[in-house]
Order: C-alpha cells, then structure tokens, then sequence
DNA sequence: TCGGCCACCATTGTATACGCTCTTTGTGCA
DNA sequence: TGCACAAAGAGCGTATACAATGGTGGCCGA
C-alpha cells in the first residue's frame, strides 16, 4: 500500500481537485453515494471493514471527509462504528430484520392511500421504467442491480405521496432491507418478484389505495417469508464441521 | 511521510488512565444530549445561529468534536447546516410541520397495540412518574421542562412497543415536534395536556390497544390544532415592527 | 507444551493550521 | 443622495499532525 504518492499531489495544484466539488460537502456527497451504493448492492458484504485510510485513498481525500460520510451512514445504520475499531458494514440482527420489516410494512402500506389520490402520469411513467429495467437486471441475473433499483423503487413510491418525512423514513428502511436480503436471503431468489412492482402500479394509476395498500402488504410479507430468518449459533463451532467432513 | 514508525515510542510507561472522557465519542454524546436537550427546551430558539468557535470554547473540546456532533444534530433536523453559513437551529416550515404531525399520526397510532400487549407494571409505573412530573412542572410554569418531559415520554412509549426502529423514528419525531411548536405554538397553550398522557396510561394499563389508540390520535391532532400554522413572511422586517410600535 | 506477559504495530480519536468564500462596511462616483 | 465596487473580516471546509488504544505476535516461565 504504499506511500500514497499521489493523492497529495492534488492539492498542491491548489483547488485542483477532482471533480469540483463544490464547497460544502457536495463532493462528500457523491462519496456518500458511491459507498452507500455499493453497501446497497452488495459489493461490500455486512461485516465487511471499511478503514478511513484506504477509503480517503481511493476518493483521494483525506480522512476528515471520510469520517464524515462514515458517521452519515452509520446514523442510518448503514455500517456500524465500533469505538477503536473503525467502521464495517452492519450485520443486521435477526431483531432488527424483524423491526425494519414491521416498521416496512406499517409505513409503506399507510402511505398508499396518499400516493394514489396524488400520483401523476409523469410518476406512473417513471415507476414503470424503474420496474422496466429491474425486470430486464433480473433476466440479465444481475441481482445486484436489481436489489439497487427496488430499494429505489420503494423510495421513490414514498416520495410520491408526498410526506418528505415519512419518504425519507421509507428510504432508510429500503436501504436497511437490502442489507438484510445480504445476510438472510436465500441466494436465487430475490426479494422482489418481478411483477408485483407492476401489479403496485396498476393499482396506483387506477387510484385504488386500499388495494394498493393490500398488495404492498402481501408484497412485504412475502419477502420476509422468503429469508431464512434464525440466528447463526457460529460462534466459533465453525471449524469442527468443516474438518470433521475433511478427515 | 506516512512512516511514522518510531514515534510511538511514549505508550512504555503505559496504560494509565485517563480518566475522563472514554475513548470514543463517550464525551462527544454528552454534548449532543446537552445541545440537544437546549433545543428542546427551547433555550436554543429556531433560528439560533449556532458557531462551531463557540461552542467548542463551551464545551471545552475542538471544533471537530463540535462538528460532529453538529452534524448528527443535522441529520436528525433539529439544526439545519448551510453550506457556508455554518449551523443553526432549524426553523421548521408549514410543510414540514405537517408532515411531522401526519406521520406521527401514523406511526404512534399503529403501535399503541403492541404497546398495550407488551407493558409491563414498571413500564406503568415509569411512565405515571412521567406524567406526574410533567404536570408539575407545568403547575409551575416551567413550560420548558413540561415540553421536553412531553417528548420523553412519547419516545419512551414507543420504546416499550418493542420496535426500536420505529421508536427511534419517534424520537426524531418527538423532538421535531417540540421546535414546532416553538415555532407555531401559542404562548399559553402548551402542546399537551396535562391530563391525556395519564388518560393514555390508563388505556394501556387495561390492555385496550385500540382505545389508546383512538385516544392517542385525538391527542395529536389536538396539539395539532391548536398551532397557529400560518407561515410568517418575516424573513428581516422584524425591526419595522419594533420601532413602528417604539415611535 | 501450554498459558501468561510484554512489546510493537495498525488504526482510530482529537486537535491544530491553512485556505477559501461569504458578508459587511466604507468610500467614491454619478 | 443613492448605488456600486472594493477591501477587510469572520467563519467554515479540508488537510495534516499527534496521541492513545486495542490487537497481534513472540518470548519466557511453569
């Protein structure tokens, strides 16, 4: 790893800098994004460790902003900040499985009535092409992909209803949902069936709350179902399977 | 000039002490529940510029620590922080308020069945403490106590229902609402009254979650109600006011 | 051979220093 | 007299430096 030869370099040039940032956190920002993205797609695994040095390297800033993005996430659970251990992405506990699909199903659902008396042509247009192009990133296998766009999906269907409060409370619990599909999933099938995105919208366009709502709650439900939701006893036991098998 | 290999050479001696602040943001988190609270309490008005030097002085620690603490203030939107402007106590809009209200509408109403299953006799117990002490203080005018016990023991009977995600998401709540109404509350009509928070207790302690319920929804859209939600255009004029009325 | 102790290292926590932008005030000109 | 521009000042944004702590590996004693 190295010397970071180059990474001081940017700022001898004065405001050089990659990418404009502007002043306040706006390049912060994208970092925020990019690493939020990659939590959300799985690129970085619950337990994975994310060092402040090897971050500030990558983005080519310095310690100071990554701990900064660092804290934004762990406030929404995103990684966990462990006092001198430095930050991993969150493990979610089986607990906390159960909590952020309960609080899902509760929020999510409510807010369908409001969604369907306000939503627009412009949002039911945009909605299917957010379920467009999950459909085509499922049949492509790219599961990653698809995990992003339903989270956004999700997110983006609060937003309609108009209560910025609540839709950013949904976001965070997409956000978190992905995490746990990482831990508790079952690999080859996803959370989202492909089709109920566009059932939701049908439903929606039509100004049909209460079965919008109902459909988001069968929705929901048959994602939890579909996690294998116990604890792992692996404390450390681990091993004596695995080399009882090998001898 | 990253190796830094000899530099270490002061931990010989050892691991003394310290005895204060603990290692991680241990000391940090005492300055948040104490900037906080001052919100709350509204010591801390909205608008209230609040300067990283000065606080740092205050509190006795650098403008990093400030910072950071700052910024969790921020995400959680009790204080808003402009780009160059540093950070001040947020001043809630008409929107914002509405949504608050509505969504704690949704979320407190919902979980007043889980909370009157799981209630134990201390949670009772703690909660009439509550009460008792919030009515108190509101016998003594001290309006400022009243409101920051109020929201207490919103967020306390969240907890109790056994979510935490979602009684996190109240606590938030909770303390949105109390700059609320310093901003669109009337002098003279607190928020809560006295005797609703005991009236709810009783309706839990039966068992009878959709009484408490049905109550708890009364409950806040009265406090609702008695907002003078009108948004100001106040944005500087202030002084006309003033000295129109002086001469 | 195993258990405990000690030193080193890797990594975070906190403080300080510097640069940049925005605001404000003062002055000159139309 | 009013407006515009400039300079100074204040405050925030970012980077770097230093200190402290927990983990890890090796050594010694039982």
């Amino acid at each position: 790893m190295s010397d970071s030869r180059q990474t001081a370099k940017t700022t001898s040039s004065g405001r050089g800098q990659v990418s404009g940032s502007g002043p306040g956190d706006n390049g912060l920002d994208a970092i925020y994004r990019s690493i939020s993205e990659a939590i959300i797609e799985h690129r970085l695994k619950p337990g994975a460790r994310l060092r402040e040095d090897a971050l500030a390297d990558v983005f080519g800033v310095s310690r100071t902003g990554i701990r900064k993005v660092l804290q934004r996430l762990a406030l929404e659970q995103l990684v966990t900040l462990t006092p001198r251990r430095g930050a991993s992405v969150t493990r979610p506990s089986v607990d906390e499985a159960r909590d952020v699909f309960e609080a899902r199903l509760l929020v999510e659902c409510a807010m369908m009535d409001a969604a369907a008396k306000r939503i627009t042509e412009e949002d039911i247009q945009e909605l299917q092409e957010m379920a467009k192009q999950e459909r085509e990133a499922l049949r492509n296998r790219e599961q990653r992909i698809a995990i992003k766009l339903s989270a956004t999906f999700h997110a983006r269907l609060a937003e309609i209803s108009g209560n910025r409060t609540l839709a950013g409370f949904v976001g965070q619990l997409a956000s978190r949902s992905s995490l746990i599909l990482a831990v508790y999933g079952n690999a080859g099938h996803l959370g989202c069936e492909s089709h109920d995105h566009d059932n939701l919208i049908d439903f929606l366009a039509a100004g049909d709350g209460a079965k919008a709502s109902d459909f988001m709650e069968r929705h929901l439900k048959s994602i939890e179902a579909s996690l294998s939701i116990f604890e792992e006893p692996e404390e450390t036991p681990d091993l004596w399977d695995i080399f009882a098998v090998d001898a």
